[in-house]
RNA sequence: GGAUGGGUGCCCGAGUGGCGAAGGGGCCAGACUGUAAAUCUGGUGCCGACUGGCAUAACACCGCAGGUUCGACUCCUGCUCCAUCCA
């Protein structure tokens, strides 16, 4: 039988850490993060990064891990996260993972193969020059020259995707598995899936309340810190929500009040597209914690559902 | 009191005789196999499954009221509000 692990997702302000904290004291398990910001170094405000309190409290994996100056991806997130997995299994550990960037949850619950073809920096910037000079159509038609099929699922505007796909049959020699939007489910072990969901409107407003409280924390100092040590807009972790706006604050480009509603909009237009991305996920028990009053309870009850899934 | 510019859909904003009004934002929905807090797509007056229907009865119909015209957001008149400047 194969063993089983807790995934617990939700939209960004909605109360995971809290949750999966709790229950992990409840059960015994200890929490993997699944935040692709969160794992760097140094990001704590920004990031919404669990309190060094929560971090006392059971063990986390795979948060601030990372030098934000280092090149991450999926699949290197992929490779470490099964590695705690089976070393909190060998510890009689239950793994948790929380968090809210759906590609590494689904790196973990579906079988999923990163290894086919490795980045080209070299390619990826050839082909780039070519969608600004000639247009994404003309990347368009080369990838449907090398890969019919992916150029059917992916549309011309979206160059990242295009370069990518272009980029795995040129150096791997086949294009991307082929799915028809279904995945195959992990081989390795069995996901029992809570999603935490709340009103949407709520959850703006929290979100807000947030964006607020980390500018008092002392979000922009954060940000100040990290220029200072070479980060730039370029780094992939600098493209962090609450990060880019504060760049373009530090550079005079807006005022603060502008950054912050910045903040507040692409946080918000995050949270929707987090939802979006779940929604897909079936097997999943959703937990409505719109008319939560109690919070102790409200982890009871999710407790006493991971538990039964747990017998079974 | 005088001069000039302007009041457009949730917001910004284009529009100078055929507009249920470009574009952007927001909002809603969707996609997603090595950057994913990224990248991209669609919808958004109302009804509807539609290349369909509805503006003298949901609401709205381009500040308000009239006028010219087959037809006005676009032209004319008056009023009103805002901004800047002069008194």
């Amino acid at each position: 039988m194969k063993k089983k692990i807790v995934v617990i997702i939700g939209p960004t302000a909605v109360g995971k850490t809290k949750y999966a904290i709790r229950i992990a004291q409840n059960l015994d398990g200890e929490i993997l993060s699944a935040d692709s910001m969160q794992v760097y170094e140094h990001m704590n405000i920004g990031s919404a990064k669990p309190t060094d309190e929560e971090l006392a409290t059971v063990r986390h994996h795979l948060i601030g891990e990372v030098d934000p100056l280092q090149e991450w991806s999926a699949a290197e997130y992929q490779k470490k996260a099964k590695f705690w997995i089976d070393e909190m299994f060998s510890r009689g550990k239950l793994p948790i993972i929380c968090g809210g960037t759906g590609l590494y949850v689904n790196s973990l619950i579906y079988d999923m193969d990163f290894s086919t073809a490795k980045g080209d920096e070299s390619l990826r910037k050839e082909l780039q020059l070519l969608a600004d000079t000639m247009g994404g159509q003309a990347l368009h038609d080369r990838l449907t020259k090398v890969d019919p099929t992916a150029a059917e699922r992916i549309h011309p505007n979206n160059i990242k995707k295009m370069i990518r796909a272009i980029e795995v049959v040129e150096t791997a020699g086949k294009g991307i598995p082929a799915f028809d939007g279904v995945f195959q489910k992990s081989g390795d072990y069995d996901s029992i899936m809570i999603g935490l969901n709340i009103d949407r409107q709520i959850l703006y407003n929290r979100i807000e309340q947030r964006v607020d409280a980390m500018i008092e924390a002392g979000l922009v100092d954060e940000v100040r810190m990290l220029l200072a040590l070479g980060l730039t807009e370029d780094d992939n972790s600098m493209k962090g929500i609450g990060y880019k706006e504060l760049i373009g604050f530090l550079q005079n480009e807006y005022s603060l009040k502008e950054a912050v509603m910045k903040i507040k909009q692409n946080s918000r237009n995050y949270a929707k597209r987090q939802m979006t991305w779940f929604r897909r996920y079936d097997n999943i028990k959703w937990f409505d914690l719109t008319d939560t009053v109690n919070f102790e309870q409200s982890v009871q009850e999710v407790t006493e559902y991971i538990q039964s899934k747990l017998v079974v």
